[in-house]
DNA sequence: AGTTAATTGAGAACTTTTTCACATTATCGA
DNA sequence: TCGATAATGTGAAAAAGTTCTCAATTAACT
């Protein structure tokens, strides 16, 4: 094992990896072999290989790999072993269903605090997380120990939401506006597109061959441009 | 131009460059070049030129883009030249809120449909769009000539759900449960995991460097495996 | 103890994606 | 019309990511 830089791919491979591992100790298994992993949930087992790698020695040969031991190994890794706290400032249709979604409260992130500008949502209650007024963010964030921030305003908003919470001290944002935002080297931005997502979609959908994976999706051809 | 294959990495930026252009279409500017439309939108010119050039000879040597050409261009390649009917599966927060979610209207996608297991919610209205018994799901999506399926659905429900929407003859689907998915090599799958999403958030955080971009994030060093 | 089978970890090979570099082409002003 | 400037489109180079291959190691069986 080399310490070199871990791309995103194998950090979102990780997560994954967990997910797999732990479904796999729910059920009693005690060792896995890459190859297992990879036939089971659809994956690559030398990339498997090959992102653990990245980690530490963590495999027996002829044997494979003791899934409660790669199961702590992964949460530590990902920090997994500490609590996150989640803020969300946009306290529309999507920000309320991301407070609410299961999936973040299934690993360690707890959704602290709803932010949101309009004064008639401030101090209503989503579920039992309270909508503070978006100014206050620097101070609640403190309060309430916040690292993460969901930006899921509008996408005129969305760079001035940025850089206040980046300006907090936040080192970790994920952002769901439609737009391209752009922080600080230290900062983590993730920025998760449903428009850029469906539009891709869409493009295989026009495409007359059909292919969707694997084979060959051909642009039109020749040459299209319209003399001006 | 050449006829090969288009990465998913390419039609994600395409999208990308669509609202780009839109907006500058929007403040009445007629070209813009690649070095522009990088620098503002924080994108790079090589990448702007390889994307577009894959489908068609858009820019004038010397001059640019003309906007507005190469904003209906980009939405022909998307196929946004036609209305897209949406089905959202799993009437729950997610699925709830996607319907309404303002983004969805923004382009060329309707969301026509929910579908729901759970009788009691049967027949209810989200907005003004139904929720109908996930039985009907292939009568419902050819009356309404449904041609995008959303799965918004529990972890444990979706490969079944997804089986169910290709079986009636969907071929573009978007997937918020965070699983592994298998399906048709004709059927285009994205899933959007929120979870690894954050988790991958989280390893940034617990990485003792707090270089997010660019700089080096190196994992722990020196062999981890505990002898068993 | 020795043989066989299983399986990792890691270097090499390969593939994909991004970036560079520049010949080519268009516009503008003199 | 010519030279200067701008900016594309594209081949080549570089970088990043994936897959292959196999020596090394472990366990199981006889």
């Amino acid at each position: 094992m080399k310490a070199e830089k871990i791309s995103e791919l194998t950090t979102n491979r990780m997560s994954i990896y967990l997910r797999c591992v732990t479904e796999l100790a729910a059920e009693g298994t005690k060792t896995v072999s890459s190859d297992k992993l990879a036939t089971r949930f659809h994956l690559n087992s030398a990339q498997i290989r090959k992102d653990l790698a990245y980690f530490g020695e963590f495999g027996v040969r002829g044997v494979g790999y003791y899934v409660e031991e790669l199961r702590d190994h992964l949460k530590k890794i990902l920090g997994l072993n500490k609590e996150h706290c989640v803020a969300i400032i946009g306290a529309g249709r999507l920000g309320t269903a991301l407070t609410d979604y299961y999936g973040f409260s299934q690993t360690n992130f707890t959704v602290a605090a709803l932010f949101d500008a309009d004064k008639s949502k401030i101090g209503q209650m989503v579920g039992d997380v309270e909508i503070f007024d978006i100014k206050d963010f620097a101070e609640v964030a403190k309060r309430d120990k916040i690292d993460v921030a969901v930006i899921a305003v509008p996408a005129q908003f969305a760079q001035n939401v940025l850089e206040m919470v980046t300006d907090a001290g936040i080192k970790a944002v994920m952002n769901f506006a439609p737009t391209p935002l752009k922080t600080r080297d230290d900062v983590k931005l993730k920025t998760i597109d449903l428009t850029t997502s469906l539009e891709s979609l869409s493009y295989f959908l026009a495409q007359p061959t059909g292919a969707a994976n694997g084979k060959g999706v051909k642009p039109n051809s020749g040459k299209m441009r319209i003399k001006k």
